[in-house]
DNA sequence: GGAAGTTTAGACCGAATGGTCAATATGGCC
DNA sequence: GGCCATATTGACCATTCGGTCTAAACTTCC
């Protein structure tokens, strides 16, 4: 008796990511998530809800794509040392890349909903924690195979680590060039040897 | 012939300047500020010009006046590393009290108008070069009394500072807590020893 | 006291906001 | 083919947005 719907809600999904990832939540009309998706007003807030929800599912799917997409490939290096020299080298080329300046979707939303939304926190807060949690086993795997240092501490240095991309992102997004991001990156790295 | 303003321009500004500071540009609504700063909607546009030259002098303003409170007392120190460690202490002390979570107005406004506003950008730019400035001052200066390893890049380790600096405003607006903030200032003041 | 020049007050404006809804189209099941 | 449940459509809604403008209030100079 139902009727299967005319478009496809993953599709219209991700372009509804894309657009509150460079604009933010309050920027982001419904008329332009709309225009992008390409789906009709009522059917959007049929599929949806409305604009808070589908932020919400725009953010989910960003965090698990991007995770995915990042962690699996520099776990498989089986090299930690490596894996967080990688990692900070595809965040400085990534905001290298990002000619639209739209940053990370997950540090963004961090300073935008501050401390706004509890529901949209709490993803944000996850994504941060496993970013955090990549970096720390990474060291501790580091160090017990004796490629990084015994003395330092790795929930401390994950925290800095965390910090150090974050601020590439945010400030990839301002006014500084590639060549100061990648010192920060270096210096990241430097971090942990 | 003239008339004086019945209200004071500068206090009005500083209000203004709360308002943008915790909502942001484009969340901050010209009811609010009308409502905050107390002066009628036609006098705060004759008096300022509209929305968006009033930000221009609300950033400005903290801009000018958080460098003087910062910069000042910490150069007047003349001890660069301990400069460089209060300025971390500080920091967190500064978002800890911050109950509103309403991080630096500075650093907030990097992300919001990241390419927007060219006006906006400059002026941003040029307060993270000054932050940066101050700390490879303190770098060189540390390093010639013999304070601070010599094997250090100034320039390279103020650009991870100020990232680290960036980071903890940010995240203290989100989900970090003291502890974790400390943890990295700590990480920072590592990093010049 | 009157004229001149500014500030103030708040009603008003068009545009854009997020959201709703009744009418219509569409498909599967009997 | 008829019925039912859902999806689609776009007109419509109240509210809020930043900004304008005219009339009244006011101080100062003559």
């Amino acid at each position: 008796m139902p009727w299967e719907k005319s478009f496809d809600e993953e599709t219209a999904l991700e372009k509804a990511m894309h657009v509150f990832w460079s604009k933010g939540y309050d920027s982001a009309s419904m008329a332009e998530l709309i225009e992008e998706t390409g789906v009709n007003r009522g059917s959007l807030y049929n599929a949806f809800g409305g604009k808070k929800p589908l932020f919400v599912r725009a953010l989910l799917k960003y965090d698990r794509d991007w995770r995915k997409a990042t962690f699996a490939e520099l776990e498989a290096l089986d090299d930690p040392r490596r894996a967080i020299s990688d990692f900070f080298d595809n965040i400085v080329a990534d905001t290298v890349a990002d000619t639209a300046r739209k940053g990370c979707f997950l540090f963004n939303t961090v300073l935008e909903c501050g401390a706004h939304d509890p529901e949209v926190q709490a993803i944000v807060a996850n994504g941060l924690r496993e970013i955090e949690g990549f970096f720390r086993r990474s060291i501790e795997v580091g160090q017990a195979r004796g490629d990084i240092r015994d003395d330092i501490e790795p929930a401390a240095k994950a925290k800095a680590l965390l910090a150090l991309a974050l601020a590439i992102r945010v400030l990839g997004r301002g006014p500084y060039a590639e060549s100061a991001l990648a010192t920060i990156a270096d210096e990241a790295k430097a971090l942990v040897t």
